[in-house]
RNA sequence: GGCGCAUUCGUCUAGCGGCCCAGGACACCGCCCUCUCAAGGCGGAGAUCGGGGGUUCGAAUCCCCCAUGCGCUACCA
């Protein structure tokens, strides 16, 4: 049997992290074995589509690089994509049941559905609808949807009796029994279909052999496979995966931070890291693979290794990974993708567009110390930002010379004196100089750098000082020591 | 309330009857290195496998019960 998985996000927002997971494993187990992986758009809900959603959603997967066979944007042999423009298709699959007697109108206006449940639920009785039409006589039934104006619904009518029994790859059998399942409704008044029917309707058409879905669709699959046999349908394989939960053991949301793939884009996540992070979560090459490209990940993956736990979203540990694999990048290539970040971070005032090149050398020292591509601004500012740089004064003496000034200005004039002499002006004549000045002065090497460190660059964390102070220049150099100098030799503050 | 799923270090996991007084990674702690911050090296702490019963010569692994968490119980997906 050929490998056939689709994605089928609704156009209701963000492409979330949970989504894109689901995804991705689609994405992984069609590359596996070489099947295809398909996007279809459920845009059934009318109410709660959102215009532009499906291209950010799409956007999201782009990025991700999981690349799709056939879809709403380059159609395919099996389209359209869009749930919405396929009503006719649900039609029929609808009259059909309608004609065997699998399914019937049923003219209750949703008032009526809801109290119904309300009252169930008040008297501890199983919620759902209580099947008024179900039996209802055509011609009684007639005057009930004449009754409402001509508006009605198709409900499925599910057995009373017997079992159905949901195969999931990951746990086995599961048993559900059929009297505990109401006649939910399969179109909707409005002639779309509920997700019951479209999905059953098109993963057959669409030919889809595997179904990757979150498990809190577990519940309805009874009713997917119930609308399979009275279709004549032959069911694809269901893979039930666990939910993703936030650090609190809640629901993923943005109460812990950022839930949108484009979100971490925009802090400068790599795909490859978030894809490494999220395959990850639930799902294991062995006992001991943590770091994998994407590649090794489609090699090594299948669903006999996938579990079946709850998995909590753990930053820290997507960080991680992340530093890694910025680590691994050459720096140029490091160069290219933390560009777009600078020029976003950098206050309106420095010229665009920016000249990265002298600050190559400085690449390694960075990367090494970036978790996101975001923090590359922070490191790097100093050598873009035009006039003094601002900072407190106390940073400029550290703890080596807390509430000393005059102990800070002689580094400071002392280094001013040593980088004039500097020749050539490398890293490792600017470290000889820096390092024979604290000899000189006696004082540990520490002490001596911060003030040059927080006057060169304004800040007491930064990029190694010598490499720094080489990709500066001279004169830049010397003329933010002489400010910094100015500020320490000043008595008040 | 009913039904379903789940339950191994803080987190992600390995484990599918003896190799486990439970292994790895992230996080954490300490030391080394060191111009700040990182990175790196070395070391450490951390799960009596949710609890209780069984089955077995032997159980994290099989069975039962309980507890807890989550999901479903929509003309939402």
């Amino acid at each position: 049997m050929s490998v056939r998985v689709r994605f089928g996000p609704s156009p209701t927002g963000e492409l979330h992290m949970g989504s894109v997971r689901t995804a991705l494993f689609d994405w992984l187990f069609a590359r596996h074995h070489g099947g295809e992986f398909l996007v279809r758009i459920e845009d059934t809900d009318q109410t709660r589509s959102v215009a532009g959603a499906e291209e950010r959603i799409l956007e999201g997967l782009r990025w991700m690089g999981l690349d799709w066979d056939e879809g709403p944007d380059i159609g395919g042999p099996h389209g359209p994509y869009r749930q919405s423009e396929r009503l006719p298709l649900y039609e029929v699959a609808a009259e059909r049941l309608l004609a065997s007697g699998r399914a019937y109108r049923c003219a209750c206006p949703p008032e009526r559905v809801k109290q119904v449940r309300e009252e169930a639920q008040r008297r501890k009785r199983p919620p759902g609808y209580d099947a008024r039409c179900r039996d209802l006589a055509p011609a009684d039934l007639a005057n009930e949807i004449a009754a409402q104006d001509g508006r009605s619904v198709v409900r499925f009518r599910s057995p009373r009796e017997g079992a159905t029994v949901v195969p999931d790859a990951l746990r086995g059998d599961v048993v559900f029994e059929n009297r505990l399942l109401d006649d939910h409704v399969l179109l909707k008044e409005d002639g779309f279909p509920t997700y019951h029917l479209a999905s059953v309707v098109d993963d057959h058409a669409m030919e889809i052999s595997h179904v990757f879905r979150g498990d809190e669709w577990l519940s309805s699959a009874p009713r997917h496979l119930l609308l399979y046999e009275a279709l004549g349908y032959e069911p694809p394989v269901f893979i039930h995966q666990p939910v993703i939960l936030g650090p609190d053991k809640g629901k993923l949301s943005k109460r812990h931070g950022a839930t949108s793939v484009s979100a971490y884009a925009e802090q400068g996540y790599l795909p490859e890291a978030l894809i490494n992070f999220l395959a990850l979560l639930g799902w294991s090459k062995d006992d001991r693979t943590t770091k994998m490209s994407v590649a090794e990940i489609i090699e090594a993956f299948d669903i006999d290794r996938m579990g079946v736990t709850p998995v909590t979203f753990d930053q820290t540990r997507l960080d991680a990974m992340n530093a890694d694999f910025l680590r691994e990048l050459g720096p140029e290539e490091f160069f290219r993708r933390a560009a777009p970040f600078l020029e976003r971070a950098l206050p309106e005032d420095v010229a665009r567009p920016l000249d990265l090149t002298p600050l190559l050398p400085l690449a390694p020292l960075i990367q090494e110390r970036v978790k996101r591509l975001a923090e590359f601004a922070e490191y790097v500012d100093f050598f873009f930002l035009p006039g003094p740089l601002d900072y407190p004064n106390a940073e400029l003496m550290g703890k080596g010379f807390r509430d000393n000034p005059a102990g800070a200005l002689t580094a400071v004039e002392g280094a001013i004196a040593a980088l004039k002499a500097v020749e050539p002006w490398t890293a490792e004549a600017i470290e000889a100089a820096l390092r024979g000045l604290a000899d000189r002065l006696a004082l540990r090497a520490g002490v001596v750098f911060t003030p040059l460190r927080v006057a060169v660059t304004g800040k007491r964390i930064a990029p190694p000082l010598f490499e720094t102070l080489a990709v500066l220049g001279r004169a830049r150099a010397v003329e933010r020591l002489n400010v910094a100098a100015e500020r320490l030799a000043r008595p008040d503050d």
